[in-house]
DNA sequence: TGCCTATTTGGTAAAATAGGCAAATATAGG
DNA sequence: CCTATATTTGCCTATTTTACCAAATAGGCA
């Protein structure tokens, strides 16, 4: 594989599976309304405020959000809104798929 | 968090995950310019071609992907070229991310 | 100061993922 | 039928991920 590639694809992946979680990818969208503190996210996913914490500690760490205390709370917020449009080629993909398979089916069931 | 969501991330996330993976993104842009099989893939890659081969299958599992034997190869190729979109927004995430922190840098004069 | 609230960290156990080797399969040709 | 080629599968080990509880931190404020 061409060497400079390489380099590029763990980065890609890095990236991939930060958002690579469903309590990730409902925390993105939740952030891509606005900022929210800790506790917002435990109320919206249902997990142990420690697991969030981590999770939320997974996303910074791949560059998507970023954190800022403010008075007693820790507000996260996305980096960059493009995630959005990722997310939104993601949902489009699934789509597709679902669409290609009913045709399948409907077609001739191959 | 919404019911239905619920399942809509745990559906992105299965995609997402199928995708992170420097050599399963290698292949998946190997792919993009048109189908190959195994062997080539894995000149590619570099890796064994029992593993080549378990990634494939992940890829294929996920929906991105699917195969045809003919003579004495198997041929794999993008189900849905959208996926190159998606990568494309993988790639802009990236460099919008780079971007912000060189900004942060610059700011305070590293 | 010392308590309270919000959040992070450490420890740990279970589950999932990754990758290689060897064995199993499948097919083309002789 | 037998062999060579192409690919998949089984097995096993090492690593990573996930989640929870309990304990540690960090600020704000009585």
């Amino acid at each position: 594989m061409k060497r400079g590639n390489q380099e590029r694809y763990q980065l890609q992946a890095r990236i991939l599976k930060a958002l690579a979680h469903p309590a990730r990818l409902a925390m993105v969208d939740e952030l891509a309304c606005g900022e929210r503190c800790v506790w917002e996210l435990t109320d919206l996913v249902g997990s142990d405020i420690s697991t969030i914490s981590k999770h939320l500690s997974i996303l910074r760490a791949s560059g998507l959000i970023e954190s800022e205390k403010r008075g007693t709370s820790v507000y996260y917020r996305l980096r960059c809104p493009c995630i959005t449009q990722l997310l939104g080629c993601v949902e489009a993909t699934m789509k597709e798929d679902v669409r290609k398979r009913l045709k399948v089916i409907k077609g001739r069931g191959r």
